[in-house]
DNA sequence: CGGCTTACTGAAAACTGTTTTCAGTTGAGG
DNA sequence: CCTCAACTGAAAACAGTTTTCAGTAAGCCG
């Protein structure tokens, strides 16, 4: 359940022989740095605060690229579906707090036995799922 | 489960004091007679065989209204978020084919444990959540 | 260390999906 | 019927994303 770090994020894009590059570093540490989910375009003022010519067209290139290797998952709220949060490693569901929007992944989310009940009932073959909680982080609930 | 026919999804509208305007009528015969899920566009073609003067601005505005009144429902997928499904009644999940995007409502998630689990280890309090399956139909698992 | 090659870059333009604006139309109650 | 607010389509505005293109720089190789 632990988030990758900075290195962690350029070792895995070296390893597939991806460059390193200014604005690649830049979203990355902003990658890093965050719990929240974040769009594009917050990920695009951030990554300038470290390289200020970092491009938005540039951002959705890596985010592309992070997507694909894995390390980003997009992810998808009432609010909209245009913010990405890192990933952990494997299958993952996301908590995400509605005000906040610090993302939280975990696994197991155990749905063998509705899946298994649905496809007898359906006749469907279900083959992927995705889950999304909405709720209350610790730190807004107190405030 | 059933879903709600052309005159129960007027008599929905009408009731909540809208009127039954032509175009409307149109969207809503699309929405009635559809078991997939399906994007504005798509809707606007389908709506213009029964209205051909029907505008794709009124289609996005129909598709709102129906939506606050819970008779329709955004589907999110891998592919998009940018369908729409009729709806049941109630908090509902979505079944969708992945192939003919045909789609099907369930409830009885029965994510209670998960999330009393989730709640005590992360201190969230959740308060909502979203559940999509995929797979394949059927109908077309035959073809 | 410096030069080379190709992956990568930013800016501008193009696109797609959605929303707003506005003057004209029409449904439904009186 | 008549009236009037709710509603409409077309055009324009807008937001998010993708493509194009000429120039740049990462990282290998000598």
């Amino acid at each position: 359940m632990e988030t990758m770090t900075e290195e962690d994020l350029q070792r895995a894009l070296a390893a597939r022989g991806h460059k390193l590059t200014r604005p690649r570093r830049a979203v990355v540490k902003v990658i890093a740095a965050t719990t929240a989910s974040l769009t594009p375009s917050e990920i695009h003022a951030q990554a300038q605060e470290y390289y200020p010519n970092t491009g938005l067209v540039t951002v959705y290139r890596t985010l592309d690229l992070l997507a694909e290797c894995g390390l980003v998952r997009k992810v998808h709220g009432p609010d909209g579906c245009h913010a990405y949060a890192p990933a952990t490693e494997g299958h993952a569901h996301h908590l995400i707090c509605e005000n906040c929007h610090t993302v939280t992944e975990f696994e197991n989310c155990n749905l063998e036995p509705l899946i298994a009940s649905l496809q007898r009932r359906t006749g469907f073959a279900i083959s992927g799922h995705w889950l999304e909680l909405f709720g209350n982080c610790p730190k807004c609930r107190a405030a």
